[in-house]
RNA sequence: GGUGAAGUGACAGAGUGGCCGAAUGUACCAGUCUUGAAAACUGGCGUAGGGAAACCUACCGGGGGUUCGAAUCCCUCCUUCACCGCCA
């Protein structure tokens, strides 16, 4: 979330911010500094209270030792009182806080300013294209066809075992799977991202921290009975490793990747391009993430996002890069780059990556700092992306990379790793 | 899953109702000494909130309770360790 500090210097600069996001905070940013005049006054009330309550108390302890009980009885009675006066005001204070936390939890990370206005996806702003959309040969088939012709995926079974989203890969189509998971792990190796294998459920303190909850609860399978969810994304375990940890600024920038499978519910979106591979209800993916100084996010994300452009690029997957606008960035994200690869079939781009810096927005919930020498601990900056998402990369593949005679051709860097060169 | 023990600062480790935000040691930082280093000595050394400041407040695994007063007593949850049971 953002940090009240901010918000109260930065006032005119945060809600003009916002308003890229299509968002008036006008009413919600005067909230909140009303909010925090009002919380501070009550802080310093019942703080007031409590220190004359434990004067009082230490007193007490004095009196009684001197045997001088009946004085003491008559403290007893008066810090009583004030302690009753107390409550009351703590009480006060508590639904302030409880406000002021609820409003702040609902303001969206301000977008940087290289960020353009916008409502939908529509208008994110083109930033970098690369490589030769396939001329497909005549009766080149979409990859869902492709699939099941070779047996690649089979999605009815994964109906029958689970419901609709979850497809179970076979054979050569679970190999490829493989294949293209151990290629984007050892290229993440090689750019200094050491690995992790995290939990695929997590607690509630996590979602918070990385800012899925409390705004998409229901985006994530949640296990009541133990009250954890499955992840959406390796982002949020990975980045919560440094949750409440104080690094030492000669630490940073902290690099780990990891792979997992990720889940998402995708409530709200029936119906809409589900077909094949393009939308999972489970999926696997290779995640970046970063934790590094403020001075350097942004370079750093720029690294990223060559990172990831490179891992397109050897798949040769025509590809482009776009700015996320205001009205399609994330919750949480100050800039977001979309990765697309073009699927030659169905004659459509798809977001096989998000590389994003957060600023401090997720470190002011995760409490992750760092500390240079012996100064006070500041917070880092976070920035994660996918490296890469693999249902549509191999969607595009399929497509891309079929010829006459009905063969999928694999790329060359996967050959390695798959043991076969076509399908 | 059962039974028992335990969770205190970066680490080790005291503290069983007020003198405890917390002894002591190690580590770390600054200084003295030294040609330099080590050793020794002196001082410093948690986080967060409030306040212009002095200073005040909170935090001893989490939450709740008893009490004028809780690291300390009670309840509950979590975690760790040991043993038993089950098991990839």
């Amino acid at each position: 979330m953002l940090q009240v500090k901010h918000i109260l210097e930065n006032k005119e600069q945060v809600i003009e911010g916002l308003k890229k996001r299509n968002l008036d905070a006008e009413t919600l940013v005067q909230q909140i500094i009303d909010l925090d005049i009002e919380r501070r006054a009550s802080i310093a009330k019942v703080e007031e209270l409590r220190a004359e309550g434990n004067k009082m108390s230490k007193e007490i302890g004095g009196l009684f030792k001197e045997g001088k009980v009946e004085k003491a009885n008559a403290a007893k009675a008066k810090v009583q009182e004030i302690k009753s006066e107390q409550k009351a005001l703590e009480e006060g204070l508590n639904d302030i806080e409880g406000k002021f936390n609820d409003l702040l939890y609902h303001i969206p990370n301000v977008p940087h300013v290289t960020v353009p206005a916008g409502i939908s996806d529509e208008d994110n702003e083109e930033v970098y294209k690369e490589g030769i959309i396939p001329n497909l040969h005549e009766g080149a088939k979409p990859h869902w066809d492709i699939v099941k012709e070779k047996d690649l995926v089979d999605f009815e079974t994964g109906v029958k075992i689970t419901g609709a989203g979850f497809p179970v890969y076979k054979g050569k189509g679970a190999r490829l799977q493989r294949a293209l998971i151990n290629f984007f792990l050892d290229e993440a190796d090689k750019g200094g991202y050491a690995e992790v294998i995290p939990p695929l459920l997590i607690n509630e303190a996590s979602g918070i921290g990385t800012g899925q909850l409390p705004d998409k609860e229901g985006q994530m399978y949640h296990a009541t009975s133990d009250d954890l969810y499955l992840i959406p994304t390796a982002e949020v375990p990975i980045t919560n490793i440094y949750r409440d940890v104080i690094l030492n600024e000669d630490e940073l920038p902290k690099k780990n990747c990891g792979y997992t499978p990720c889940f998402r519910r995708e409530a709200g979106s029936y119906g809409k391009d589900v077909r094949g591979l393009n939308r999972l209800h489970q999926f696997d993916k290779v995640e970046v993430v970063q934790v590094v100084h403020p001075d350097e996010s942004y370079n750093v994300l720029n690294d990223m996002v060559d990172h990831v452009k490179e891992l397109v690029r050897q798949l040769r997957l025509p590809f482009r890069i776009l700015r996320l606008c205001g009205g399609d960035l994330g919750f949480t994200a100050a800039l977001t780059f979309d990765f697309e690869v073009y699927s030659a079939a169905q004659e459509r781009w798809l977001e096989v990556s998000s590389v994003s810096n957060f600023e401090t927005y997720q470190s002011n919930r995760l409490k992750l700092r760092y500390r240079k020498g012996q100064d006070k601990p500041q917070l880092a900056h976070t920035l994660n992306g996918s490296a890469l998402a693999l249902p549509r990369i191999m969607a595009a593949l399929i497509e891309n990379n079929q010829d006459e005679k009905g063969n999928i051709l694999i790329p060359e860097v996967l050959h390695k790793y798959t043991g076969f060169d076509r399908i």
